[in-house]
RNA sequence: GGCGGCGUAGCCAAGUGGUAAGGCCGGAGUCUGCAAAACUCCUAUGCGUCGGUUCAAUUCCGACCGCCGCCUCCA
């Protein structure tokens, strides 16, 4: 089965070839580090993350890069507003992303390169630049000069001649042609600068992306992902600026996640209209805000709401459920054996068959997160469908079955990550909420054998209150901690 | 003006030239002391509108309507 992924230079679905066979060079543009990212930037970051999940899933092995832009005019202005300085800004919203993103279940990069740790690689490419006439300088700025590389507007499909007709930009007159940008930009009084061949200044934002996909992944990289937003100027640019230096193509599949909206509209920090990772995280459950980013497909806009965060909420307790439910079988032996002389276990293992292909062949499809989610509930709902009809009756190669069932649950469900096994706190509290809970659901039995119902129902509806949830079987009471609350 | 996206059940959302995955919500049951969880059944002759191609279109083509985005910092 082939990947295929939908490339924005070409606007084609494409079959993934990485340059390196089992080798995968990826880049995907990271925060801005002035403020606290919101959900709109984390479909994003997030999209990226199960891109790279799922190479791995695949066989590859993946080097990502992120980036972190931690200087640019809005942080020196967020800066200025506290009165204090760009880089303490900067760290901070650096480590608030790292919070964050990991709250949500966003793996690190291998490398998260920042702007103003490669000021050295950065005014090395710009003379690189200027060497080759794709640059000049002028009273210590230096711009791109976009007539010198024939193929500028390839990614965003422009004509020159459409870019100056919709340009609402402010015109700087001392540019040869109102499409070049910045490459460094001269620093003006009480601004933080680093100097250079041109006198002191700071990168422009386009460079900075160019320069570090290069030095931790070389000149050509495999994926380029980030917002749609930045497929013009950003992208667009970085194209320009790393062809010309090296004259070799810069990113050989262009990934472009669509926006998140709000109230129909566009989630950004422009509109004031964004909720904050940071928020949302205290809210729901990060596995719910997982299901619910991944709930269309990365090309097409989704709309955040409520009612949308609560059914994801209720979807991946319902997953949740069926995996915890198949724990107990996890290290039961696998029977692989092709033949089953249990036929409602042939029947389960025929249905997890489907959903592994399924599973990948829709997420080969340009990753089709929302199919492969309907892939998998479809066998959560096959899987509650035999527990309920035999549960603990199941034969030997049921029980086998349903081993099988829970690691593949888990691996493919890791890929998207909308389930978290248990973990306590330590070792030791959890050892401790064990004995305590076995000693409260004992003391509970004891009140139902007596038919004490007010006490036995206040000791869960009180245990409710607390997110622990009880649930009576015939076997017994079981319990489990609701993550993220309901 | 240029370029692009979206319009599928009450809500979210896959998908295919041959007759609509999955989730949520709702209703009726089973189980249970009551709940919860789970299971069973029910919920789009229909996929924005109008034409066209075809034996057959939601799926291809054309026109139109509505909504959104990029073209300026923004994931």
């Amino acid at each position: 089965m082939a990947l295929k992924i939908y490339n924005s230079l070409t606007r084609q679905l494409e079959e993934f070839v990485p340059l390196h066979e089992g080798e995968v060079l990826m880049y995907s543009c990271g925060p801005t580090v002035y403020d606290y990212f919101h959900i709109g930037n984390a479909r994003t970051f997030l999209i990226s993350d199960i891109v790279r999940r799922y190479l791995e899933y695949k066989g590859y092995a993946v080097t990502l890069v992120q980036n972190l832009t931690d200087i640019d005019d809005k942080i020196i202005n967020r800066a200025n507003e506290q009165g204090i300085d760009t880089s303490r800004l900067a760290q901070k919203y650096v480590d608030a992303y790292f919070e964050d993103s990991s709250r949500l279940g966003i793996r690190a990069a291998d490398v998260h390169p920042r702007a103003t740790e490669h000021i050295a690689e950065i005014i090395a490419l710009i003379q690189t630049l200027i060497d080759k006439q794709a640059a000049y300088e002028i009273d210590g700025d230096v711009y791109y000069r976009v007539n010198h590389f024939a193929e500028y507007g390839k990614l965003s499909h422009r004509k020159p001649e459409d870019l100056l007709a919709g340009a609402r930009v402010e015109i700087d007159e001392r540019k040869e042609d109102a499409r070049d940008f910045d490459l460094w930009k001269k620093s003006k009084a009480e601004e933080p600068w680093w100097d250079s061949p041109w006198g002191k200044g700071r990168p422009g934002w386009h460079i900075e992306c160019s320069a570090m996909a290069m030095k931790h992944l070389g000149e050509t990289i495999d994926i380029h992902a980030g917002g749609h937003d930045l497929l013009f100027p950003h992208h667009e640019n970085e194209i320009a600026q790393s062809e010309v230096a090296t004259g070799k193509t810069f990113a050989r599949y262009w990934l472009h996640v669509a926006f998140l909206q709000i109230d129909g509209r566009r989630m950004g920090k422009s509109e004031s209209n964004f909720i904050f990772v940071h928020d949302a995280v205290e809210q729901y459950a990060p596995e719910a805000i997982r299901h619910f980013l991944i709930s269309a497909q990365y090309r097409h806009p989704l709309d955040y709401n409520p009612t949308s965060l609560s059914e994801s909420s209720s979807a991946v307790r319902r997953l949740s459920n069926c995996i915890d439910a198949l724990g107990p079988y996890r290290d039961v032996e696998e029977d692989t054996s092709a033949e089953l002389n249990d036929a409602d276990a042939a029947s389960l293992r025929d249905g997890l068959d489907t959903m592994r292909q399924n599973f990948e062949s829709t997420m080969d499809d340009d990753f089709n997160t929302a199919g492969a989610l309907g892939a998998i509930f479809k066998f959560v709902g096959e899987v509650n469908q035999f527990l309920a009809a035999t549960g603990d009756q199941s034969s030997d190669v049921g029980r086998s079955v349903l081993s099988q069932a829970y690691n593949s649950l888990v691996e493919v469900c890791g890929v998207l990550g909308i389930y978290a096994e248990e973990e306590g706190a330590s070792d030791e509290h959890a050892a401790l909420t064990e004995a305590l809970m076995t000693l409260i659901l004992e003391v509970r039995q004891d009140a139902r054998q007596r038919k004490d119902w007010a006490t036995a129902d206040k000791i869960r509806d009180q245990l409710d209150a607390l997110n622990v949830e009880l649930q009576d079987s015939r076997t017994g009471t079981t319990w489990r901690i609701i993550k993220g609350g309901r």
